[in-house]
DNA sequence: TCTCTAAATGAAAATGATTATCATTTATAT
DNA sequence: ATATAAATGATAATCATTTTCATTTAGAGA
């Protein structure tokens, strides 16, 4: 159930965004790649086809998408996020030290932890981050 | 067991390390509080009493002292690192996301779900990463 | 204690990611 | 077609961190 390109301008439109030729590009950009894309990677992917897009435009469209939810937010380890196409159901990430690869996992339901940790230090839980950090098998072999 | 400003100075000469007055103030402050600071806040604190102290030199010994794991480094969503003095059983971190206060647990065993996920995806887990956010009591009391 | 040298320091500039500004353009409701 | 609020993008500003490099110094050895 993967987002669509229409899907997601869709949902824009619904949310009151208005479409333009440079957020199409981006979600174009987007949609088009399984992988975890920075700002600055679709600003280099987009610049040949649109070289009139602003990295300003790609930052703020990206903040939208990931507010509706509609694409993934990630915060690899120190500095950079990255972004990909939104898969609906919580997961999260385990990023190859190595190439820099994400895998996504869900199989993982931490909101017993969340109920214990509220309860234990009196904080209202907003949100969490999990990440792992390893080689793939892939890097692995290489080594 | 927390470590003390004596036994970090030795740590550090043991592996080979000058024992200079800019890491024994830097030593000193992170030892002294009980809070996460950035280099930023020991700079702070520091330059008062040694206005001689380069904020670079902070970066420098902190970096050190987290290689040596005699202090806790945490990477704390966004931008921004802070260090503390270390704890030397592994434990993970609630960030208030209203007034920044960062509270430790360590009553959770995160290896089962590592040995599981090392199965699932062919990576040899390194590390983790596992943060909560919300708000502190305090601040959930004066909202 | 004196000397020597690699290690450490710090002022300053560079970097890199992100955000703010603001004059100009434009998508869309009417 | 028009009006207008929203969006854009060039540019500059921020902010944390790193690099550079000339100068200082801790600590080993004479
Ligand atoms: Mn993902
Ligand atoms: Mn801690
Ligand atoms: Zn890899
Ligand atoms: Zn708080």
């Amino acid at each position: 159930m993967r987002l669509t390109e229409k899907g997601i301008a869709a949902a824009l439109k619904h949310h009151g965004y208005k479409l333009t030729p440079q957020r199409r590009v981006v979600i174009g950009a987007i949609t088009a790649s399984p992988d975890h894309l920075t700002p600055a990677d679709i600003y280099r992917k987009v610049h040949k086809e649109h070289p009139n897009i602003g990295l300003t435009t790609i930052y703020r469209t990206l903040e939208i998408l990931a507010s509706l939810e509609l694409i993934c937010e990630l915060h690899a380890g120190g500095s950079g996020r990255s972004y990909t196409i939104g898969a609906p159901e919580h997961h999260h990430h385990i990023i190859c030290s190595s190439c820099g690869a994400v895998v996504d996992f869900s199989s993982y339901d931490i909101s017993p932890l969340e109920a214990k940790l509220s309860r234990e230090t009196g904080f209202e839980i907003e949100g969490h981050l999990l990440e792992f950090t390893g080689r793939c098998r892939r890097c692995r072999q290489n080594a």
